[in-house]
DNA sequence: ACCGTAGCACTAACGGTTAGCTTTTTAGAA
DNA sequence: TTCTAAAAAGCTAACCGTTAGTGCTACGGT
């Protein structure tokens, strides 16, 4: 029961990523909705009952990528410096996930996602997640109980920022944009300190 | 193919609600995950073929009632008096929405859909293409781009303020709360007009 | 009365997911 | 080293939502 220091920790995080590689990579090749689970299986050489001990769920096979989504917010949260502002330190850590999932080379994967339904719904689903997450360390942050709604709400407007900020011309400015009407969201919900 | 008059029609209408009825019966007496869709269609009495034909998922069936929230949302844009300003229109109208849906006879409805990730998956994406079409009657009505960033912008934060606010302690101040905060934000996005 | 078609039924299957159970592999104790 | 308990992986067979294919029946318009 000590440390477990060890191979078996290693071999089954290298099964799990060659379970992503492979659907990730035949998903690609293919169209996601043309490779079944069957397939990566066979692909990746392990059962279908080893993959999903591994995932949920065959969409979260491609959301691997994307898991430290939500640690970077909470951290952009928690570990920003002493007096900095909540809502720019926030702006910034969109900014820099925006241009993230904007690049060049992700370009392919969020076109396939953008095309599948189930994929859609499983992300809008669980950017909610993230957004519960967040909205627990902003409260958490500001010493207020975790389901207060202005941090609820902020939260969300901030998930709202990333996706449609995503989906816009110009993401960059979208951010901006966006991040100047939550700005003035916040303010309006704490009239008295200019946190 | 002038006015179908008629017989086929209602009976149609029949059937379909015939089936939407007996689902939410026996979904609330054995609990939506326990029912299955043949046992929905077997209880109504038709083929599971049929069902299908008539509602798109199993999740549809119980959003049946909630089909006019979209519709009700454009209205509140599109229909208001001349010059009464956008942010109000909508807060009304998810005053209205909030207080039906929180409603005493309503409640073991929304309980179940909380409790159920497949429900609420549905309705998290059903409520962003809400989002959407809102957006475009935003824009329409302002006479904007139907993408425009500042109306997508404003439709994602009165839907947060929808969900967010049912599921507060005192969701009729919640949505005070929130649109406090939504004002300002369109303020901020609007500068130069105050619409 | 006749024809075209909308609505419905039935069977059979597909694809994601899970349950039940067996086999292999590993970590740590003897 | 050898043994043991548990984790990891495997296989089979199914469940459940959903769809395709096909045919039948009853209705609406002529």
């Amino acid at each position: 029961m000590p440390v477990p220091t060890g191979r078996r920790e290693r071999k089954k995080a290298a099964t799990r990523q060659k379970i992503a590689d492979t659907a990730l990579r035949l998903f690609l090749e293919r169209g996601y909705d043309a490779v079944g689970i069957r397939d990566v299986a066979a692909e990746a050489d392990v059962a279908v009952t080893t993959l999903f001990s591994h995932f949920a769920s065959k969409e979260a096979l491609v959301f691997e990528q994307d898991a430290d989504f939500e640690h970077r917010l909470t951290r952009a949260v928690t570990g920003r410096a002493p007096h900095e502002p909540l809502i720019p330190a926030l702006r910034h850590e969109i900014h820099a996930l925006v241009r993230h999932c904007t690049a060049d080379g992700a370009a392919p994967i969020w076109r396939m996602i953008e095309e599948s339904p189930a994929l859609r719904k499983y992300e809008e689903s669980m950017r909610l997640r993230h957004a519960e997450t967040l909205a627990a360390a902003i409260a958490a942050d500001l010493g207020l109980p975790p389901t207060t709604t202005a941090c609820r709400t902020i939260a969300r407007f901030t998930i709202d920022a990333y996706t449609l900020a995503r989906e816009a011309a110009d993401p960059q400015a979208a951010v901006d944009e966006i991040f100047q009407m939550i700005e003035a969201a916040w303010q309006a919900a704490t009239p008295t300190r200019p946190t």
